[in-house]
RNA sequence: GGCGACGUGGCCGAGUGGUUAGGCAGCGGUCUGCAAAAUCGUUUACAGCGGUUCGAUUCCGCUCGUCGCCUCCA
């Protein structure tokens, strides 16, 4: 049974969705005015992990994420670039998807745009329009009136009546009946440039909240079963979003709302102006993978803030590595009769399985999952030294940490077929293993320099000496 | 002011009313020509103060501290 955490109950739920085996998932995408920081990236990871837990277990997943290329931070950047607005978003896009693919994120299965959506857009404004819940400013702006919704702040559980109103209300609102009214349509006006779409709404362009009511609605269906996103979209883009849907279908909208906490760097919130901003660009300059980055999301819980620190980082690096040299030394256990098959270990593999699982299904709880992963490994590396474990065991290890791999999205397999060995790394250490013979330690040492500047670490074993990259 | 989250051993980070989380780092041992890897052992954990209880890190209250949302924000 996988029970999740929903925002709008605030509590664990069964996952039940609205066809079997079918899971129709809407994540909120990056706006692409500049390149992704690790903290949208986690959020991203989150998803990724949801939908690779969601398949694993036997799931259709059906996952819509938004590329919002328009929006006012887009306009200004353009304009004052003095080129279209596709001009300027289509470098951040391309970014975009190079980020998630080194973080080995799965691919959504659809990306739409907010410019490529316009239509269906102002078809749901005058759904809304015609449910008596939208009204036009006096400024053109059509705007969605709170009061039509009495629902409203279900999600968030927010009284409007306690709200700071008007701390941060732009002057230009005050055409707005109510100060909690959102804009559906934005009028044109001269800032807006060449920037505009002349529709049955006027001139002008869409409000933010509108393009995911629309494009989710129009991926998934006018109900569908779960929508993330990070937790500052709970309020108000998210609660606009079912105000917006349900108007105009009197449908529930969304079943499950999943939210991601924020990251910290150094245990402050990541801004530019503290200097502790990071995109994924700065990492390999200070010598990490991709997946390192990965791995410390993952096994973080995602309603938890994540101290993000390059120390942390390192940790995570480092376990990593941990987990390929595993894989690497369960190839190299060697068939051999004398190990006799131990039934019982049969047991404890199918335990941390289960025991991973059955962590994952209790809204993602991949710290408690990966403790069975790690105790599984060693125990078997007590086995692998104490000479007793057997060939078909360490494929068994082997195939599961592949199996799990499917979830954790690090690469495991990589592990494997990578190093095909070269004739001079060989030649080398064949040479290497006479010099040792003969006791010409100088020697040997100084081919395992000449090695490690090559990249090549070497371990030596009673087996013999095996090397990997570094 | 309204709503909310959190404070776990050097760092990161699960969890539980009484039994070892786990990872990384450190220290000591085994193994090794030396390393590396592995392995064994190890380092007084649950912010503070009260309360409930046979027993609380785990429930309740208060205090202190940190962080977030309150209409750009993963």
């Amino acid at each position: 049974m996988i029970r999740y955490y929903n925002t709008e109950t605030r509590a664990k739920e069964e996952l039940e969705p609205i066809e079997p085996k079918k899971i129709g998932m809407y994540t909120c995408g990056p706006t692409v005015y500049d390149y992704a920081h690790i903290g949208n990236l986690r959020a991203y990871c989150f998803e990724d992990l949801l939908r690779r837990h969601l398949k694993y277990c036997g799931y259709e997943v059906t996952q819509v994420m938004n590329i919002t290329d328009i929006d006012d931070k887009i306009i200004r950047a353009a304009n004052k670039a003095g080129i279209p607005i596709d001009e300027f978003t289509a470098p951040y896009i391309e970014a975009f998807h190079r980020d998630l693919s080194s973080l080995n994120i799965e691919p959504a299965e659809f990306y739409p745009r907010a410019t490529g959506h316009i239509p269906e857009m102002v078809d749901l404004i005058k759904l809304i329009i015609d449910a008596g819940a939208g009204y036009r400013g006096d400024d053109g702006s059509i705007y969605f009136s709170i009061a039509a919704f009495p629902k409203y702040g279900r999600l968030s559980h927010i009284k409007l009546e306690g709200q700071k109103a008007g701390a941060r209300i732009k002057h230009d609102e005050y055409d707005k009946e109510s100060v909690a009214d959102f804009a559906l349509w934005k009028a044109w006006d001269e800032q807006d440039g060449d920037v505009y779409w002349e529709t049955a709404l006027g001139k002008g362009r869409p409000g933010w909240h509108i393009e995911c009511s629309a494009m989710s609605m129009k991926y998934l269906g006018e109900s569908f079963d779960i929508h993330t996103g990070g937790v500052d979209n709970i309020f108000p883009h998210h609660e606009n979003e079912i105000a917006q849907a349900e108007t105009a279908t009197g449908r529930t909208f969304v079943r499950l709302w999943m939210h991601n906490e924020h990251l910290l760097v150094d245990n402050r919130k990541m801004a530019k102006s503290l200097g502790n901003f990071y995109t994924l660009k700065d990492l390999p300059n200070k010598g990490f993978s991709p997946l390192a980055l990965r791995y410390l999301y993952i096994s973080t819980h995602y309603r938890s803030k994540l101290n993000f620190t390059l120390e942390a980082l390192q940790a995570a690096d480092k376990t990593i590595t941990g987990l390929y040299d595993f894989l690497k030394r369960l190839e190299e256990v060697k068939d051999n009769p004398d190990i006799s098959y131990d039934p019982e270990f049969d047991n404890m593999i199918e335990k941390a399985k289960q025991g991973f699982l059955s962590e994952l299904d209790d809204d993602l709880n991949m710290s408690g999952a990966l403790a069975y992963l790690f105790d599984l490994e060693t125990e078997t590396n007590k086995r692998l030294e104490a000479g007793n474990l057997n060939r078909r065991h360490a494929e068994k290890v082997r195939d599961l940490f592949l199996d799990l791999d499917r979830i954790l999205g690090l690469k495991l397999a990589d592990a494997l077929k990578s190093q095909s060995l070269e004739d001079e790394i060989e030649k080398l250490i064949a040479e290497r293993e006479q010099a040792r013979k003969n006791k010409d330690f100088a020697r040997s040492d100084e081919i395992r320099d000449r090695l490690k500047e090559m990249g090549i670490i070497l371990e030596d074993t009673s087996q013999g000496t095996r090397w990997k990259k570094r």
